[in-house]
DNA sequence: CTCTGTGCAAAGCGTTTGCAAACGA
DNA sequence: TCGTTTGCAAACGCTTTGCACAGAG
């Protein structure tokens, strides 16, 4: 597993356990919610609170090292910021997995139809997942 | 302005004067939030409750008459229903527009690749708009 | 040692609910 | 008339805040 510590001091951050543990689990699971979070974390740090957990989040979202997904029909997921990318949703069991589109493409022609200066994309393709397919 | 009477009646709503405020307000706009919405509608209809508000833009989701629009580090906007299309967003006024992109292609491509069934696409281009570029 | 971070409880805020009265069909 | 909708106030749930203590650097 990935030691965050110094990447949480490079961004003036104190490495807690709390705080490792909140990154790595966001690490591990690739994207999730708050709730799961609290509940994953309490399991092996049953003294954290909530507040501690948002506090978290919010902070590591302003220094960049974390980055919120909104979902449709579904509470936020959260994700380590990483390169450029899309995402794929199961709307049967919630499941998140990143996806890579040329959104460069799609970008450049809007962009040659509209006015705006387009500087962000954010795709999230929606279905069943292979395993939820079937039910 | 269209009248929503009968699209109102035809999904089993009373077409109520707050209804028909909301629904021809949202429609007005294209895209609105909660906070707008009330605010706007309360010039003229200084009785309504935000309450009233509430209930009727959920039930006219469930009906499927408005769709919810969730956008990165805005509130959430809404819109009436209408054919497949995608939000170009401009980050610094809010503005929101509609955009068409063939997302099929993009459906087709992800489709072969990951194993899931794809149902649904929700696309926010981000931006600045013409006016808000030059500043 | 100093300053940041934690945990708790309280406050805050947006949204929903219960209910009596009003109203649409 | 009957069932739905409104408006109000209270309740609710999620998120943030204030503060004293603990802990990282």
């Amino acid at each position: 597993m990935k030691d965050y510590t110094i990447i949480l001091r490079e961004h003036n951050l104190k490495a807690t356990p709390q705080r490792l543990a909140i990154i790595n689990t966001i690490d591990n699971y690739g994207h999730i919610n708050i709730d799961k979070l609290y509940e994953d974390i309490k399991l092996k740090f049953s003294s954290i609170s909530l507040a501690t957990i948002y506090k978290n989040i919010n902070t590591m979202i302003k220094e960049m090292l974390l980055l919120e997904v909104k979902l449709p029909n579904e509470k936020s997921v959260y994700e380590i910021v990483k390169d450029n990318h899309s995402h794929l949703l199961c709307k049967e069991c919630g499941k998140v997995e990143d996806i890579f589109i040329d959104t460069k493409k799609i970008i450049d022609e809007i962009s040659s139809k509209h006015t705006y200066t387009i500087s962000q994309s954010d795709v999230v393709l929606s279905g069943s997942c292979e395993s939820c397919k079937v039910i």
